[in-house]
DNA sequence: TTGTATGCGTTATCAT
DNA sequence: ATGATAACGCATACAA
């Protein structure tokens, strides 16, 4: 609990010597300096930081605003990797960060902004908005600089971080298509997602690529759980048995699809062929294991943080980066069997 | 950017009153209060955090300090389960969270009670600390109200959380001796863990109240990383070959375990029983799958928070809390065979 | 019910 | 090279 002021009175000289001298000025004698911090050694003294930001305006602290932290999304440490990309760039710089850990109910108390502003955060990384959240407009509309994963806007203060979800996408259909099949579904996220838009770009693209006309019933949407997957997968079997190809917005749609098709007792791969998306480390060991795109997800949060500190340092710094993704070919995608 | 200034000038009334009509106190007539609201919103005011954490000494922010958010942390998703469990329970309630990220290097800069100091928190939990991390002492020493999560020390200003590592190892290796092994082998994390000892000591338990004589070349460590257990135990089951079982205080070292196993052309569970602990996701999709000790991580942080926050609270809030464990048999355990 | 004055711990401006 | 003083935005003891 001491304070400059307790250094002050100690080492005879005025606060405002104990702040440079503490604080690296040259304008200080080196023997008042080694006086000084020898003093402050000795009181233990740590800087207030609260005090210091207050005055300086900067209190090198990132919020981070993340959807998903919660008991339900135990499973996806989609979330976590993102968060250790974050963490490892902060690490290396001076910056800590702050979780807002706001529920739906906090949500409608305090804005985004408002959040913001009374932690003095001096940037933020958003994970997880959808493209009708409300914060989405504050966002945009406030001077504080801001790095969305996954939504592709940038403007004055605004950059992002995001894959190439289209082209990713077209890929995985283009390896269906390649083994031959034609009748392919999609299990997409849900309609809000900047990222279920991409990706269905990309499919509809590959099919178009290919001169197979699109139907539209054959495109569902599984919210990104296993569970509705599962569900939307079983009756789309069902209602158009002629498919033998389900391209899924996430690895654990796809799992809920071969759930599905193994109630249904649909073999996969061979009557059934299943591509993922993000390449989840239980992936390898889904039975069978998972053709997917990957996703590095740390590599994500390790460019969004170095970019929004990029962005703090200058006002020309780059506000966008955009990472490849990549297929993996594993055992649930093979030529289409009778 | 507004301040109570602001809005003092704006509505005429003095900075106190508006102080007061804000943060609702009963001696400030509704109808000023009324303007002053309106005033604040016009404005779009926001408390300063900074100033208002100076004066009141009390941020509503708790301290983070965990170990293992990092790049190869990044298939181990316990460090997540806590983490969600901190920030649902912070949500319900007025604290945010702040993560210290701090790597090795940035550890040597700065003391634990010195990150604390300069941020001010109101508390911290520290998750991952070593028996031997000179941070324990610091947390003993310091009079920042602290949560460990498994590391059982509690005194005026700590508290912990953790599991019945004991009787978990207990029954773990009880289960392995039900089914009639008695050549049980042990891969444990490290010695500096208390997990770790406490586990050993369930697993000697068991031996003991079995009847079995302890063999310390049964005991090994694997640093709690699928490598070393899978290295350690090829080392293991090549120099006693009688062994029929082996007991790893992590499911990621059992998959090391049980690829030792492959390798070596010994069949699991026919030839070898591997349990685990931890029941991480992707232990059910292990070939076979694992019988281990589920944790409810989750939980944990949960406890964690609120433990914390009753202890900022009142003095005599509860210190501690113990949650159990639960064995999950799958199948990678078996009777011995030949 | 409202206002005045003070202090929280720090940095910054301007003297000396 | 060093010091006095004013800010930063807020809460609070005390007055009125």
């Amino acid at each position: 609990m001491a304070t400059i002021k307790d250094i002050s009175q100690m080492t005879g000289f005025s606060i405002t010597t104990v702040s440079r001298a503490l604080n690296g000025y040259s304008d200080v004698s080196e023997s008042t300096r080694k006086l000084i911090k020898e003093a402050a050694e000795s009181l233990s003294y740590s800087p207030n930081g609260l005090a210091r930001g207050l005055v300086m305006k900067e209190t090198k602290t990132l919020g981070l605003l993340v959807s998903g932290m919660t008991y339900k999304n135990i499973d996806n440490n989609f979330v976590f990797e993102v968060l250790c990309g974050i963490n490892d760039s902060a690490a290396n710089s001076a910056y800590d960060l702050i979780l807002f850990s706001t529920n739906t109910a906090k949500q409608k108390m305090k804005t985004y902004t408002q959040l913001c502003r009374e932690r003095k955060v001096d940037g933020v990384i958003l994970q997880g908005v959808k493209t009708d959240d409300p914060y989405l407009q504050e966002v945009l509309d406030s001077d504080i600089p801001c790095v969305l994963i996954d939504v592709p806007i940038d403007s004055k203060y605004v950059g992002f971080v995001s894959t190439n979800h289209k082209q990713s996408a077209q890929t995985a259909v283009d390896h269906l298509i390649d083994l031959g099949h034609h009748n392919i579904a999609m299990v997409n996220g849900y309609p809000e997602a900047f990222v279920s838009k991409e990706r269905y770009e990309g499919y509809a693209e590959a099919m178009r690529n290919a001169g197979i006309s699109l139907r539209s019933e054959y495109v569902v949407n599984g919210n990104f759980t296993e569970e509705e997957a599962q569900q939307q997968a079983t009756e789309l079997l069902k209602a158009y048995p002629e498919i033998t190809a389900i391209f899924c917005a996430s690895d654990m749609m796809a799992l809920g699809v071969m759930k599905a098709a193994g109630e249904l007792g649909i073999a996969v791969p061979h009557q059934l062929s299943v591509v993922g998306f993000d390449d989840i480390p239980t992936a390898t060991y889904f039975q069978p294991p998972l053709t997917t795109i990957r996703q590095n997800m740390y590599q994500l949060g390790h460019e969004a943080a170095n970019l929004l500190m990029g962005m703090l340092k200058s006002e020309d710094s780059p506000k966008y980066k955009i990472l490849e993704n990549e297929l993996v070919i594993r055992s649930s995608t093979a030529e289409p069997g009778r």
